[in-house]
DNA sequence: ACAAATGATACAAATGTGGTATCATTAAGC
DNA sequence: GCTTAATGATACCACATTTGTATCATTTGT
């Protein structure tokens, strides 16, 4: 079981880089020579950061990519619901037999409490804490 | 994301079904019409649960399955373990490319802890709970 | 006009999940 | 000993997801 998915790993990795770049266009071909991801699969990573708000993409010559916000206000969270969809850690438990006795409903109660803790955990921890 | 799989979910229920019958042995089929398992999915997973020494096989007319432990002694995620295999959040991370920064330890440090936490409440949360 | 960039979209290979099918083996009970 | 009711072992399959590829259109700076 992973918590973090492959592209949301190499979003992580692009945000990073785009974002020590500061206000400078940081085109992909830049990207997939520095960070060794497979260009075509970084291009599609990065029109998904660009549609859901993180990135503005410049087209054209001398295009690229420019961070929107801040990075210490964008989350890892953040991220990851962009390319893992959101958090339902009990997704099975209620995915296709509905719960049928007690003993379901008081395991679901204990993820439920997981899940909000690992969405604290992630939601407060920061772009920014990658850069420094 | 889901914390618990199909299959272990099947588990938990058959687990507990099979305890509440205490030293009685149950045969599968038994398990098939009461809980709605698919029949060959459910052998497969009774084989499972046997061949990890959760539960005891008995062959033959009047077989079946008994359970090995006392519920108080299984947790949730001693299930979790067999059916999804060892807990290993940061997978991805260590996946394919070696951790080339100091952006992905940090990172790494932090999902190290959430699974740490994950781990001590699943494996402190036995299937006694679920019987009651 | 040209070159360098992104946008959109469709395709494909590999893997994982959920489920099925089949045949062999064992053991109780008449 | 035969029948029957059970498990053991194993191979297979359909579908979804993940990971990655390919192609062509569009935009824009020089």
């Amino acid at each position: 079981m992973k918590l973090i998915t492959r592209d949301t790993d190499y979003a992580l990795r692009a945000l990073c880089f785009i974002a020590k770049n500061k206000d400078k266009v940081t085109p992909a071909p830049e990207l997939v020579a520095k960070l060794k991801i497979p260009r075509p699969f970084l291009r599609k990573i990065l029109q998904s950061l660009d549609k859901n708000g993180l990135l503005k993409s410049y087209k054209g010559k001398g295009g690229g990519f420019v961070m929107t916000l801040k990075p210490n206000k964008i989350s890892i969270l953040d991220v990851m619901r962009i390319f893992q969809g959101a958090f339902n850690l009990n997704e099975c438990l209620l995915n296709k037999h509905l719960c049928p006795d007690i003993r379901v409903c008081i395991l679901k109660k204990k993820i439920d409490r997981i899940e909000k803790y690992v969405v604290s955990e992630l939601g407060s921890f920061k772009l920014a804490y990658l850069i420094e």
